[in-house]
Formats: C-alpha cells, sequence, structure tokens
DNA sequence: CGTAGGGCTTCCCATGATGGGAAGGTCAAG
DNA sequence: CTTGACCTTCCCATCATGGGAAGCCCTACG
C-alpha cells in the first residue's frame, strides 16, 4: 500500500503520514525497493487511531501515549482514563475563556449601532477596558472580593 | 519611556512590543540617541487596546483593523460591529466544536473503570471509530436524517 | 572614576500541526 | 519511449509567543 493509498483509507494526509513517522508518533514505514513506504492494514488502523484522536481533541503529544497504552492490552484502564479527564479539564477550561469572550463581545455588538455613525461601545471597550457589569445592588454591603 | 515600562504599563511583553512593532500593527517607536525605543503615553494607550482586543481572541490581523478605525473617528460602527459579529461567529463555532469533544469524551470516561482492568471504551472508541449512540426509539420511525 | 548589574538592541531558534511547492526519481499505461 | 500520476526529500510559511546569545548603554555604588 502506497502512502497515497493509506491517506485515501485512514483520512490522514500523506503529508502528515510523514510527519508522523518523522517525530516517532508511527514506527517507520517499510519500504520497497524504489524507496516507497509501504503501509501495511495495522499500519493504517494506526493512523485511524491517530485520525480519530486528533479529531477529538488531543495533542499528538497525548495520542502517542494513548497509541502505546491501545498497543499494550495489560496496561490498566486507569492511565488512559486520566490522560481522557484531563484532556477534557483542558477542554473545558478553553470552552469557559471563549465563551466569556463570546459573552462580552456579543453584549458589546448588541450596544453598537452597526449603521453610518461612529459610536460604538465595542472600540470603547477595546480603547478603556472593560466597563464594570451592571452592579448587582447585594454588592453595596462590602462583601470585599 | 522604556520598552519595559511600557511593557509592565501596558501589559504587553516587550517581546510582543517589538513584534508588533516589527508587523506593523503599531508606529515604530521614537528613539533615543542610544536607539532604545521611546514610548508615549499614546503608544501605551495603543497597546493597551491591542492588548484587550487579544484577550477578547482577536487576531493581530482584525485588531489591525480595528485599530485604524478606531483612529479615525469618522468610519461607521457598522464596520467595527461587523468584525465583532464575524469574530463572535467564530468563536461560537469553536466552541461547538471543542463542546462536542468534551461531551463525547466524557460519555465515554465515564463509561471507563478507570482502575487496574485494561478494559477501557475510550481507547475502543479511538480505535473502531464512534459508535452510534443510544438510539432513540423514535427513530425506528423511518425518519431519514 | 570604574565597574557591576540590569536594561536595551538585534538576530536566530523553537513551538504545534498543517499545508505549499520545488527538484528529481519511479511506475504504469498507451 | 513518452506522458502523467505518483513517490521521495528538502525548504518555507503559518500564528503569536517565548528563550537565549552577543553586544551596547545607563545608573548607582564604592
Amino acid at each position: 500500500m502506497n502512502i497515497g493509498q493509506a491517506a485515501r483509507a485512514s483520512g490522514v494526509s500523506a503529508k502528515m503520514i510523514r510527519y508522523y513517522e518523522q517525530i516517532g508518533l508511527i514506527r517507520p514505514a517499510e519500504r520497497t525497493d524504489s524507496n516507497y513506504r509501504s503501509f501495511s492494514e495495522r499500519d493504517v488502523n494506526d493512523l485511524r487511531f491517530i485520525k480519530r484522536g486528533r479529531s477529538l481533541g488531543f495533542s499528538v503529544e497525548e495520542i502517542t501515549n494513548l497509541l502505546s497504552l491501545w498497543r499494550d492490552h495489560t496496561r490498566p484502564s486507569r492511565e488512559v482514563k486520566a490522560i481522557a479527564d484531563a484532556h477534557v479539564s483542558d477542554l473545558r477550561a478553553r470552552i469557559a475563556e471563549m465563551q466569556a469572550m463570546a459573552d462580552t463581545l456579543t453584549a458589546l455588538s448588541e450596544g453598537c449601532a452597526g449603521d453610518d455613525r461612529s459610536d460604538c461601545p465595542i472600540l470603547i471597550d477595546l480603547a478603556e477596558g472593560p466597563k464594570p457589569r451592571a452592579a448587582r445592588i447585594e454588592d453595596h454591603n462590602g462583601a470585599t472580593s
């Protein structure tokens, strides 16, 4: 199986296959007499594993670990779960961050006419920093943050 | 004002200030006799603008546009709003993507004992691809997706 | 006044995952 | 035997950021 065929079969681009080989994520492929890489079904399965891992947002480094856990069927599921859970935490943290950005911007955009006038709370916020959000009445009671 | 002082005053690292200058995001700073960059209050304000924009997830390119809109007070808010809204769409799309990843992984992780046994649905999913979700009963009625 | 330490300058390199493209070898079909 | 599609390696670019080296400058202290 050529690299192109392996690419089509796995959904991983030929460029990426070479890259994964180069960084040691996959074993160096066999070579034909003419120096073409030659892939087995098993190689393609590994590539599919990698592809799926990437689509779940795992870094190549995490996939390296997951792949070695997968190959060694005696390893405890604890290790796999730890990697996955750490990744989920990471995802959720980044989601929260981006959600906050989106919410802030949405609020600012709603206050922006979006017409010919130049007045725009978005620019004001960028220039002057975040305006304190509508103060909650409870806060007057001296609860120090 | 030295670059270090400007960095402290704006929250943008000296490295980044030089970079922003290099790519033309900010005007080249004045220089002292000894070739040190010299920043004004106005420069620092620009840096704060940039900093705030980055913290809202705008790319440097988007900030370039926002900054020029900010400097030209005659421009219509429509343009600003368009940039912001496009960015919000982008954020929301990426959030949805990551949310889907996190949800999938959470479900898989819940099915994983995380103990000494090697059996683990996470690895199975990675190796074999996504399992069809628990089929909803309504779906038996032939509603084609 | 001399020197030490900290700040500044530029320049190069690295990150992570991906793609683009050039130059050249190979293979299969016509 | 030629043509076109494929393969090989190598280099470059992305985006925003940091690390670090080599060398100049400035200030404060003895």
